[in-house]
DNA sequence: GCTAATTACTTCCGTATGCAAGCTTTTTAA
DNA sequence: TTAAAAAGCTTGCATACGGAAGTAATTAGC
């Protein structure tokens, strides 16, 4: 009984790198975008009310809240995003999406939907593609939040 | 026809997050290794003769030069690796496994391996396993290296 | 009700990385 | 042969991140 565990790990660990590198360039050069930088937008948009707090916006991004502090401020000053505070709880600040950050993200989202074809296209059929996302899928049920 | 590309590829980033977390922890706590580090000493005890120049290391760990440099030098310092120069070419200097490294990669391998069973465990079937590593691999067959 | 623990967020510091610039050596081309 | 181009490597600079520490606000325990 041979053991693909270690494999499949290895390849994944491969496969981010390239997936990371063309992704970052392209919505670098068309949108002035990091690749956590629309995340971050992305998981605002499929949030109810296009808002989150700042710990929300941890967990979902799987990092720190240091991060998130220093990954929303150049986001907030290109008016991408608001900063929300809430009535009860005078320690909440929610990242809110403006409607020009709304904008950017459906623009964005298309070209990274265009770049994760090129990845694919020509070697993979569809049903291998369904498939792999299924089972990538899976090992992020934990994970709050959902970018699709 | 609905197109599984991006949510594909979203996956990946996301389940890339979690794995690269736990991973790392492990080796770590138990070897004293960042994962990067795991990775280019296995990329050297996968090429002949224990020993890749830099900027082969480069091309395989799919990074910069500078990078290649500034992570080799804390693992020549603790004895792991050995510089062996090129009598052909100046320009070239090795980066070589030593015993001490070599050892040291099959034990963070092991870690390695147990690790990346525990991704899996119980939710998974030893054919989706190998499914989901041979459509990862696919995505890296023009990588130079193998870590496998 | 008051104190202690917890939570949310920010800032500081150490670490990791890429890119540009520089140095040395080799290769190319005239 | 010699000058120009390219390749391999290193260093300086700017950026990004996590964790610890700090501040402010809320909750828990008595």
């Amino acid at each position: 009984m041979t053991d693909q565990s270690f494999p499949a790990i290895a390849h994944l660990l491969r496969a981010h790198t390239i997936v990371e590198e063309r992704l970052s360039g392209e919505l670098s050069a068309v949108h002035g975008l990091s690749l956590n930088e629309l995340l971050l937008l992305m998981f605002l948009d499929g949030a109810t009310a296009g808002r989150l707090s700042r710990v929300e916006l941890a967990r979902c991004m799987h990092t720190s809240a240091s991060t998130i502090t220093r990954q929303a401020a150049p986001l907030e000053k290109r008016g991408l995003v608001g900063r929300d505070v809430d009535a009860r709880d005078a320690r909440l600040s929610y990242v809110v999406l403006t409607p020009t950050g709304k904008q950017l993200v459906e623009d964005a989202r298309a070209t990274f939907e265009r770049s994760s074809n090129t990845f694919f296209r020509d070697r993979w059929t569809e049903d291998e593609i369904a498939s792999l996302s299924e089972l990538l899928g899976r090992l992020t049920v934990s994970l709050p939040g959902s970018l699709i």
